[in-house]
DNA sequence: CCAGTATAATTCGGTTCCGAAATGATGCAG
DNA sequence: CTGCATCATTTCGGAACCGAATTATACTGG
């Protein structure tokens, strides 16, 4: 069960994680936006802007920004539903699947450092 | 070695730990300023506007910033150096030592339902 | 058809954040 | 005591985000 953290392990490694994040990504990101991107990318599909914005307790307008920011920087595509044309669905990009490669591949680094350190030091 | 995540462990966790963050926290604190709480609360003392700025690789107006308005939530406090009065000390405060706790327990229970979904479903 | 409902997008005023540059305050070296 | 260096802060114009209310489009049931 390695997801069993504890107090130290769980907030050292946000600690050490959100730190590289903001050094290698910059702030090009907000909390909101990031949410929304992870669960596109980990939640199984379809996504629509009403699911999104029930999902995280926000309204609709919050999700349309995001899209907005997100599509421009090609992270997510918008599709309008042939089935309910008011519908939007939001697919996934190349580019929006490096980059959540890139901030998994932060997180273990980050990770793995920890286990280290920890190893030894306690 | 607990920290020794595969992907979709790293990922998953994020993408749960986010969303609640969101959902419970609010919109309320970008990821720079979180990175920077952490760091207060996390590394060792003393803090300053330099050190941290330094340690994100950001310009120092985007610390005093962050510290003005998570100054203003009460979850840090600024303290002039006696020894060197241009310096400042970002001192912890009760109300940030709270919050970083919450956000603590939120990282653990996310990783707790995530050890158990995995433990079923694969 | 036509009213009623549902969806996403847009507009509004206000707030915050951004990077770059200028300002103010303090210490230090000659 | 006088430049110069080092901190932190403030200012500036531009951009993004916030919540609330409104608009535009599309489906649905009588």
């Amino acid at each position: 069960m390695p997801l069993d953290l504890r107090p130290s392990e769980a907030l050292g490694l946000w600690h050490a994680a959100t730190l590289e994040h903001v050094r290698v990504i910059g702030p090009d990101l907000t909390i909101r936006q990031l949410a929304i991107l992870l669960h596109i990318y980990l939640a199984p599909p379809p996504h629509t802007v009403r699911g999104l914005a029930a999902m995280l307790g926000v309204t609709k307008p919050v999700i349309t920004r995001a899209l907005d920011t997100m599509g421009h920087m090609g992270l997510v595509r918008r599709v309008r539903d042939e089935r309910d044309r008011r519908n939007v669905i939001i697919k996934r990009t190349v580019d929006g699947a490096l980059f959540v490669e890139k901030l998994g591949d932060i997180i273990i680094a980050e990770g793995r450092k920890l286990a280290l350190a920890e190893g030894t030091g306690s």
